[in-house]
DNA sequence: GTAGGAATACTCGGATAAGAACTGTCCGAGTGGGCGAGG
DNA sequence: CCTCGCCCACTCGGACAGTTCTTATCCGAGTATTCCTAC
């Protein structure tokens, strides 16, 4: 069990976006050479992100995607649940139903304690990336990496001027 | 991405276990029956709690399996782990090191401040699974559900009368 | 020289295959009990 | 009646398929640029 790959490119191809200033979309295919990515799959995921509401994308010849909100207004549980979708990483499927005593109209997944704990667990890990905004994550980098900023810059223009 | 089914399995099986007494081993056929699980995949399952030093099993003519530990010292990671393996739910595939000033000798999972975020969300999601014994959880039960030892042990005893 | 328009290059978006992981099943190795024969 | 030994039933354990999900790819719909032609 583990999440897709698709969270890591997600994740870094937002913090990129918000160094690159949303005055105009950057395509998929620039996005996807900054790290060496599949462009096609990496497009994939980022419809995803448009879906949710975390990017905005333009199509048309010099169309592209851009943050659809303030970084500050997105957070990494966003962007995780955009991906990987709303389901609890335990999901209870309420086998004590087949136990003795087992009632067919109860719903176990609110009433059996080990689902209780589960959930519990799982809302910590929600909490936690809940917490921390692609604003945080942002100022992080550039508390940490003085440089990245506008290294990443250089980097798209290189990129554009192909 | 979510877990195994063989979680909820394992949790309920071993909870079962700290009912029946470990006088002696019940077999993966009455094990399975009291939820009506396939047999087969479960004794899959128990065998990874076996090998997780979580379960005993003793094989031949009145074999099965038994806790290896006092219930209080199995935490419901201890049981995630024995399933699910010992990866974090976030893998971080480093793709820092495709972009700008990415280097080969760094590691970057180290390095890598997404990557320290997602891993302190696992770190929460660990921790409050670990906080969790199987001896907490019994507690929890029996203080809910009066009934449910006794009703537990009863079922038992009626699939070994087969 | 200028305006209009058609061709074009580049974009997103969803529909379509290959691979891996989870799910489910089967059969072999090993052990302990039960039955029968002999004393 | 008691003891010994063989046979058998039942167990765990790992090796073997089916199905779902992740990963990867391709092609069509749409738009802004750009070039060409006519005025």
């Amino acid at each position: 069990m583990r999440l897709s790959q698709g969270v890591e490119w997600a994740i870094h191809t937002c913090l990129n976006l918000t160094w690159l200033g949303a005055e105009r979309g950057v395509s998929t295919s620039r996005l996807a050479e900054f790290y060496q990515l599949p462009p096609a799959y990496l497009n994939k995921q980022l419809q995803s992100l448009v879906r949710a509401g975390i990017l905005a994308s333009t199509p048309g010849r010099r169309g592209g995607f851009s943050l659809a909100r303030q970084p500050a207004d997105i957070s990494l549980l966003d962007v995780v649940v955009a991906i990987e979708g709303p389901d609890p990483l335990f999901r209870c499927e309420q086998i004590l139903r087949a136990g003795p005593g087992g009632r067919p109209d109860v719903d176990y997944r609110e009433v059996c304690l080990v689902s209780g704990a589960m959930r519990r667990a799982d809302l910590a890990w929600r909490q936690e990336l809940a917490s921390r905004t692609l604003a945080d994550l942002k100022a992080d980098v550039e508390r940490s990496f003085p440089a990245t900023p506008d290294a990443t810059r250089d980097r798209f223009a290189e990129l554009h001027e192909r």
